[in-house]
DNA sequence: GCCGTATATTCTCATGGAGGTATATGCGCG
DNA sequence: CGCGCATATACCTCCATGAGAATATACGGC
């Protein structure tokens, strides 16, 4: 029963925050606080917009020391790909997903479990860099 | 504003009713009780999800006599249109709608106001043929 | 074990929307 | 004009879910 789960894609999709977190992850995996500074809304409402992305299997979450690194599924059903890259030709030219491809280049480069590093280096985490260095992480 | 839009079409689509009128129309406007034919649903719910449809702008009504024949927009925007064509690729092996479109066929040639024929013949008119023929409909 | 940071859950309140029944409107006919 | 059919609207009830505040849990460092 497939096309319960269209409409379910389609309930995810039609709320502005949840469009935007959908956005954002198909530039690469995220943590929680990076979203709070990508899309300035507070924590609660990221969280629980994650936790509804990811009840329904339309994003992932692994824990990475403290952070908890949301992305897009491995291997998404061919619904849920049509549906992202549908997403992804509609939004192509809007200005709040451009505001906030914007934001998240400005922090990409300052974490330290982006893709490549999910596993930091000994001399990384020594250094200190455990930290979320996003901007308004103040940890 | 585009984006508010967007989230708009998607709410349309959040609904399994709604996304198989908008399937059915992608084959040719229908009126209220053809819907109702191939949905096999009560008047009153197809009416009522028609009329969301409408007051978003996801599809067009004229009135042909006794009847209202909803039809895709002429000119739907470039959103619209990307999401109408995605749902299509979505649908097309799901059995509901499969079921959809065999009942649609099934009426088809039987409406006097399907669009190569909306003003019907003086002769069609006078052989009674005002009435809408499909299935359901006792008139 | 305690603290701070990151994230999740719980609760309350308010809204939207789906389904159903009953009723209203619009149209053509006689 | 009154009737019947096609369709729309009003009203009600129920449920999902969004926002926000407060609280709970998880993890790492000391």
């Amino acid at each position: 029963m497939a096309f319960t789960n269209l409409v379910q894609i389609y309930r995810c999709l039609c709320d502005m925050t949840r469009l935007r977190i959908l956005h954002l992850l198909k530039q690469g995996p995220l943590c929680v606080c990076h979203f709070q500074d990508v899309l300035q809304l507070p924590q609660v409402a990221v969280s629980k917009h994650l936790a509804y992305l990811r009840r329904t299997g339309m994003v992932e979450a692994r824990r990475h020391e403290q952070w908890m690194i949301y992305s897009l599924p491995a291997s998404p059903g061919r619904e849920l790909d049509l549906q992202l890259r549908c997403l992804q030709d509609c939004v192509q030219t809007e200005p709040v997903f451009r505001g906030d491809s914007r934001r998240l280049k400005a922090l990409g480069p300052k974490c330290n479990w982006i893709p490549q590093a999910v596993e930091p280096s000994r001399a990384a985490k020594q250094a200190g860099s455990r930290k979320c260095h996003s901007a308004q992480c103040t940890a």
